[in-house]
DNA sequence: AGGAGCATGTAAGCTGTTACATGATTTC
DNA sequence: GAAATCATGTAACAGCTTACATGCTCCT
């Protein structure tokens, strides 16, 4: 998965500006394959221009800032098309929470407590994020995705987004479980490396 | 989260050569923080070392090949500290498989099911690994971790292993209970770029 | 004899981020 | 009038991977 896969992704649905795609890859279901910045995403775009995969129209709205609207060709749904039939890498999945609570004893229970605190928070967040996704046009494969099967597509992403929520949740669980084990475990054990004073 | 944290953090536990840091960030525990290869670990080691967070010495035993066994110091150990204690990010999760998912209809029920099958493959395997890691001495925090409070580092390792196993558990589950469903969407709505035949 | 695993390292290159630079419009 | 959001882009740099290069030992 790279920026340029995630480009004609959200091209594949619809036609979409630079702006729209990191918004997006950020915020949306697709932020799940990757995030990306503009740093990255309008080279990208250029680049696949250039390769005839998308091609680009200059809207001037009045009342508008110009905008550059990027479709996908054939060409470039082609090319999306081998990339998903290409067997799937393994999922990704990296947490500094993790790391954190492995070290429970240098760091002791307060680090721990807010740490899971903070871990919660964030998997609320993401709860919203992932329910969220689709609830307006604009953050789904509607668009002019072939109209009679907007709704099949719909299905498929509510899937994605209930496989995604129900991950979640089962963290949220876990956390609230046995959260308390590991804050005991880091009392237990706190022996010191106390940075209390450099915590700001 | 990045090499040179990653160094520090299983130096922590333990003298270590190069080889072993990358095996255990790639197999053990330490593969949720990040994987790291040759190419950026023992770069890494060699700038830890001219700061003076980590030392090195040689051991050139006979059968075996000579190896550069490094160890933390207490500056290294006050700057992995001093990480620990920040807020910590937001986990990553990058899944090539929900990108096909949500092109159920584009792939076709046959590929989403072999997909489906995979990627319960893939979570088995890392069921696996993560119930293994901790096995064997080498791929915990053991070895020099002060000796008395190994058990509680132990149950600390454990509490992470326990919240891994169980939000794989979890997507397995879901996977089982409702993939079934995303092959019906993809059966229903598969409307062609049919790449079977490049699929080999 | 050959393969797997142990062990270290470099160089080229890819990919992406951060920070900067700019400017319009919309909302409070 | 300030802040947020829309909108596009570049340049420097960070960070990591891949592929290469080397050589030893242990097991079968």
């Amino acid at each position: 998965m790279n920026v340029r896969s995630i480009c004609l992704a959200v091209l594949f649905c619809s036609d979409r500006t630079g702006y729209d795609i990191r918004k997006i890859s950020t915020e949306g279901i697709f932020s799940f394959f990757i995030e990306a910045s503009y740093g990255s995403i309008y080279p990208a775009l250029n680049k696949l221009e250039e390769e005839g995969l998308v091609t680009c129209r200059h809207e001037a709205l009045e009342g508008k800032p110009a905008r550059k609207i990027y479709s996908i060709t054939d060409d470039g749904r082609a090319a999306f098309a081998s990339e998903l039939f290409l067997p799937h890498r393994q999922d990704i999945f990296r947490s500094e929470f993790l790391l954190i609570a492995i070290f429970s004893r240098l760091v002791g229970p307060d680090v721990i407590s807010s740490a899971i605190h903070r871990q919660i928070e964030f998997s609320k967040q993401e709860l919203d994020q992932i329910s969220s996704c689709g609830d307006s046009d604009e953050d789904t494969c509607d668009g002019e995705w072939s109209q009679e099967m907007t709704d099949l597509d719909r299905q498929a992403a509510q899937w994605a987004q209930n496989y995604g929520l129900y991950c979640v949740q089962a963290s949220i669980d876990y956390l609230n479980e046995h959260g308390g084990d590991l804050i005991e475990i880091a009392r237990k054990g706190h022996v010191g490396f106390n940075k209390s004073s450099e915590l700001q």
